[in-house]
DNA sequence: CATATAGTTTACCGGAAGGCTAATTAACCA
DNA sequence: TGGTTAATTAGCCTTCCGGTAAACTATATG
């Protein structure tokens, strides 16, 4: 690709491998653990080449426990990829309204039931 | 591709399209301004094709002045970049050192002269 | 050993991304 | 009118992406 935060923000490009990382922000999970949400709509080796790009990224890490691969969250990249966005800070801020609010407003809305696995 | 945020994620995941965001962040500037940079390396409906992905993602807006086209920085779609990013912050904080002082090195560190036009 | 479970690899496909050159549109200027 | 500058469009090519099905590897267990 080029770059690590190329390699970052395409592997955020895609709504099944953000919703990956929003699994497993509550913490390790398998291979097919993982899937689980997404068969139907993708088959396995759909989810594990998904997989392999968050790996990549350095966003995933996949260990080893007898047939399992328990995957873990790893956020170093994303602070690479929030500090080029800390740079457009005072852009965000100066349109309209400050980001902060925002977030604000966002980071307390519902945070529901989470009843499909859409998204994050 | 699907989603907003996908488009936004999409869009910054070329170094072109980060640099030529960064060019905006000093101000506006017209289709050859912005290209100057690139050329030699890239040809101008090359650049054209970078800024129209920018322009779909909302992350620049084109306006049109006689035969120029104005592009201005449109940092709104940040905005749920960001707020999509700060779900994660708890995570980047926990892993060793804390987002905010990781931040002040990058935010501090030279800023400097910008020779090339590498990237941002 | 045989079989079940977990996951990956291979081979293939359609479509989109990113690049080029050449041609075209649009506006200004003389 | 004709020429120049600014930028886009069109057509083509190659590579990458997201998905599949089928085959394979690896580990556990009866």
């Amino acid at each position: 690709m080029q770059d690590d935060l190329s390699w970052t923000f395409a592997a955020l490009a895609d709504p099944t491998r953000r919703a990956i990382l929003a699994r497993l922000r509550s913490g390790e999970a398998t291979v097919t653990q993982i899937a689980e949400p997404f068969l139907g709509r993708m088959t396995l080796p759909g989810v594990t080449k998904h997989l392999k790009v968050l790996e990549t990224a350095g966003l995933v890490t996949k260990g080893r426990e007898a047939q399992w691969r328990p995957c873990t969250l790893n956020p170093e990249p994303l602070k690479d990829a929030a500090a080029w966005m800390e740079e457009y800070r005072v852009h965000m801020e100066a349109s309209l309204d400050r980001l902060g609010e925002y977030l604000k407003t966002v980071t307390t809305t519902p945070t529901t039931t989470t009843p499909e696995p859409t998204d994050d």
